[in-house]
DNA sequence: GTCAACAAAATTGTCGGACAATCTTATCCG
DNA sequence: CGGATAAGATTGTCCGACAATTTTGTTGAC
C-alpha cells in the first residue's frame, strides 16, 4: 500500500501545532519505547536516569511522566516514582469493555455526520482500502490502517472529549507478542468488520454503526486477552 | 437527612490514602474555587499569583494546573498558561452525550454485580433514601445524595478506567446558576429516575439499568443545557 | 542460614533562582 | 484610529539544594 488517506474533517478545535515542548517530545519518545517494549512492563523509570539519557531538566521529565500516567502507560505512586504499567488480564478486559462502548459511540456519532462531502469521501476511500486484499499480507500496513480508521471515525464524531477518553485507553506493550496471533485469517476477518462499520456509517445508520463497531472491538478484545494470557 | 450511607464495596485498587502532596492539595483548593465560581470562566490563572497566594513552589503550581486540565476544569495553551475552562453550549452537550454512555455502562456493570451482599445492602439503603420525600425540600442534601448515588454505582461497576473517564467529565461552574432551575418538581422527578435505576440494578438487569441511567442523564443534560443557555 | 534491626544509598517532593522565548499591553507615529 | 514598536508580564526549562521516604545492603541474634 502506498499512501494513507487524508484525515476526515474534524468538527472543532484542532490543537494548533506549536513547536512541541520538551516535555511533550520526551513523553512521545518514552511512549514509543514503552510500546516497543524497550521498557518492560513493571520497570521503574527513574527520573535521574531519564534526565541523563535524554538530556533534559527534571521538570520536563516529571511532566512527561505525568502525561504518560494520564495516558495509562505509566503508573505513578507517591514517593515511589513511575513504572511502566503492568496489565493484568482483568485490566485488559476492563479497558476493552470500555473501549467497546466508547468506540461504538464514536461510530454512532460518525454515522450521524457522514453525509458531509468530505466525510463521505474519506469513508469511501477507507472502504476501498479495506476491500483491497493485499492488505491481508502486510502486517504493518494493516496495523497502521487500523489506527487510521479508528482515529478517523473518532475525529469524525466531532466530540473531543470522546477522543481524549479513548486516548487514555490505549494498550501498551504486547505489540510484539500481539503480532504473533494476528495471521491472515484474523486480518481478513478484521477487514470485513471494518467494512461493515464503514457501510453503516456511510448509510447514516448510527445504531447499526454502533453495533458493528462494538462487535469489532469485542473481537479485537478476544485477541488481546488471549495475548495477555500467554504473557 | 442525617448521615450518608457508606460506600459500596469496590472491586479493586483503593488509592491508599497517603498524605496528599502539595500539588494535590493545591489542585483541590483550586478546584473548589473554580466550582464555587470564585474564579470566573475564562479567567487566567497566573502561576506567579498562585505561588504567592498559596505559598507553594512553581513546580507544585504547574502540576496542580496540569491536573486540573486533565480534569477538564482548566485549559492550558502552550506559552499562554492556564485559564478556567469556558463551556459553550456545544461542549456541554458533548460532555453529557458522553456521560450518558459512560454512566449507562456503569449502571450496566453495577447490575451485573448487584447480587453481592454488600452491594445489595447499599442499594437498598439508597432506595430508602430516594423514597424519602423530605429529600425534595433540601437542595444541598439532594445534590450530595445525587453525587453519592452516581459515584457509588460507578464504584460498584468495578471498572477503574470508567471511574477515571467520568471524573474527567465533571462540569465546572454553573453551580450557583444551576440551583435556580432545580425546584421541587425537578427533584421529585430526579428521585423517581434514581429509583428506576436502583430497581433495575437491584434486579440484576444490566440492559434495563443502562437504559434507565441513560434516560436520567439525558434529563439532567436538558437542565444543564438550559442553564448554560442563559449564561 | 534466616530474619529482623539498623545504616547507607537512592530517589522523589518541593523550593528558589535564572534566563531565554513568547505573549500581552502600553506607547508612539502617521 | 490603526498599526508598528518597545516595555512588561508570563511561561518553558534548566540547575542546584534539601528534607522526607523508600530501597538496598549490612550486621548481629537465634
Amino acid at each position: 500500500m502506498k499512501a494513507l488517506t487524508s484525515a476526515p474533517s474534524r468538527a472543532l478545535q484542532d490543537n494548533e501545532a506549536q513547536s512541541p515542548s520538551v516535555a511533550e517530545t520526551l513523553a512521545d519518545q518514552l511512549r514509543a519505547r514503552i510500546l516497543d517494549g524497550d521498557f518492560a512492563a513493571g520497570q521503574r523509570l527513574i527520573e535521574a536516569d531519564l534526565i541523563e539519557e535524554f538530556s533534559v531538566g527534571r521538570g520536563a521529565v516529571r511532566e512527561a511522566l505525568k502525561q504518560l500516567e494520564s495516558r495509562g502507560l505509566v503508573e505513578i505512586r507517591r514517593q515511589r516514582g513511575a513504572s511502566v504499567v503492568r496489565l493484568t488480564r482483568e485490566k485488559i478486559v476492563q479497558i476493552f469493555e470500555l473501549r467497546e462502548r466508547l468506540e461504538g459511540f464514536g461510530a454512532y456519532l460518525a454515522a450521524e455526520r457522514s453525509q458531509n462531502a468530505d466525510n463521505r469521501a474519506w469513508l469511501e476511500a477507507q472502504k476501498r482500502i479495506w476491500l483491497d486484499p493485499s492488505l491481508e499480507r502486510n502486517e504493518r500496513d494493516h496495523m497502521l490502517q487500523n489506527l487510521e480508521l479508528h482515529d478517523g471515525l473518532v475525529r469524525m464524531s466531532g466530540n473531543p472529549y470522546l477522543k481524549e477518553s479513548l486516548d487514555r485507553l490505549r494498550i501498551p506493550a504486547y505489540r510484539q507478542r500481539f503480532v504473533r496471533v494476528i495471521n491472515d485469517d484474523v486480518r481478513r476477518k478484521s477487514a470485513q468488520e471494518h467494512l461493515d462499520i464503514l457501510d453503516a456509517v456511510l448509510a447514516g445508520e448510527p445504531e447499526r454503526a454502533d453495533a458493528a463497531m462494538r462487535l469489532h472491538v469485542r473481537e479485537t478484545a478476544k485477541l488481546a486477552v488471549s495475548v495477555g494470557e500467554r504473557s
